[in-house]
DNA sequence: AACATCCCCAACCGCCTGTTT
DNA sequence: CAAACAGGCGGTTGGGGATGT
């Protein structure tokens, strides 16, 4: 297999410099790996970089034995072995982050990823890629276009919304529920410090609710920026999104309002959305609930939403 | 069980931009 | 100022696992 994967042709080779190429590194390039890395090539990788730190990754590739291009060494550290990166399905959270930012910036995927920490611009792009489009393509429409964008904003987001609310419900309660059987008055005390909606240690930073006692506000909590907590309550908003779509696409999600780590495409609502399509009405809702329409200029940016700055 | 198809994602590619010489 | 180089970005590909027939 390996030999499948070598390459000697020069279409990613580093810049040749002549004078600080020797003839062993000139070799070294002659026999460039490629295809997926190896355990020995990740920790050759890994203990360089812990030495020697990131950048120069050519004259990194060369010195630390990699038979690889500077720019795949750069590219399996930034996307696999760089400390804090994470790994599997996208969170609710990240997703409402994503559609938010998306209808903001487009397919700048490095910028997006700057704001869901831990995760790169690679698995950025192929969530979207894969979920997203496919979808928008079930759907017979591009993401561009006015109709996925109403979609997305009165369909999608307000059920992942929706799930947000409703695990941080359910992890409130079990945190109240563990005061209750716990016999440790200490342990009491630091749950109500630190409420278990907001123990997601690797989503805090980008999406906060604040250090505060479990309560029925905890479920107002929703989405943040990195650089400041979202102690403001969505709840206008939120009501606003419940009347305007109505039962449409709440009854869609019953069944998705529960922990699950899928994303929204897993479920009916395209269905619910085909449903609606075929009923002016309803669709006139959707799209007009919000004082949206094929004109809109900021089409479903939370901002709008929850009449709060992310950033 | 075997085969076909679908789907995800790691890795590559080529282009662009900023920096250095 | 121009050329060379390094790094970064977005788009694309293809291997392989999952799922369906």
């Amino acid at each position: 297999m390996d030999a499948l994967w070598m390459s000697s042709r020069g279409g990613d080779l580093p810049p040749s410099s002549a004078a600080a190429v020797s003839e062993d590194e000139a070799a070294a390039l002659s026999e460039l790996r490629r295809g997926p890395w190896t355990a020995e090539e990740d920790a050759l990788l890994s203990s360089y970089v812990a030495a020697h730190g990131e950048g120069r990754w050519n004259e990194l590739a060369l010195h630390a034995g990699l038979r690889r291009t500077g720019k795949s060494c750069r590219l399996r550290w930034l996307n696999y072995l760089r400390p804090g990166v994470r790994r599997g399905g996208f969170t609710p959270r990240e997703q409402l982050l994503i559609l938010d930012l998306h209808s903001r910036w487009g397919n700048r995927w490095s910028k997006i990823a700057a704001h869901l920490p831990g995760r790169t611009d690679n698995e950025v792009k192929n969530y979207w890629r894969t979920r997203v489009q496919k979808h928008a393509k079930q759907l017979g429409c591009h993401v561009g276009s006015g109709r996925f964008h109403d979609v997305v904003r009165n369909l999608w987001m307000p059920r992942l919304v929706e799930r947000i609310q409703a695990d941080e419900s359910a992890a409130a309660a079990a945190a109240v529920s563990q005061c209750y059987y716990d016999s440790s008055a200490s342990q009491l005390a630091s749950t109500h410090q630190q409420p278990a909606a907001c123990q997601d240690a690797d989503v805090a930073p980008i999406v906060s609710c604040g250090a505060r006692a479990p309560s029925p506000d905890a479920t107002s909590c929703v989405t943040g920026s990195s650089s400041s907590s979202w102690e403001a309550s969505p709840a206008p908003a939120m009501a606003g999104w419940s009347s305007a779509t109505g039962e449409q696409w709440r009854n869609g999600c019953s069944t998705s309002a529960t922990s699950g780590g899928g994303d929204m495409f897993d479920e009916s609502w395209s269905e619910l959305l085909a449903r609606a399509n075929h009923d002016d009405a309803d669709s006139a809702a959707l799209t007009t609930g919000f004082g949206l329409g094929e004109t809109g200029d900021n089409w479903w940016s939370l901002d709008d939403i929850w009449q709060q700055p992310l950033y």
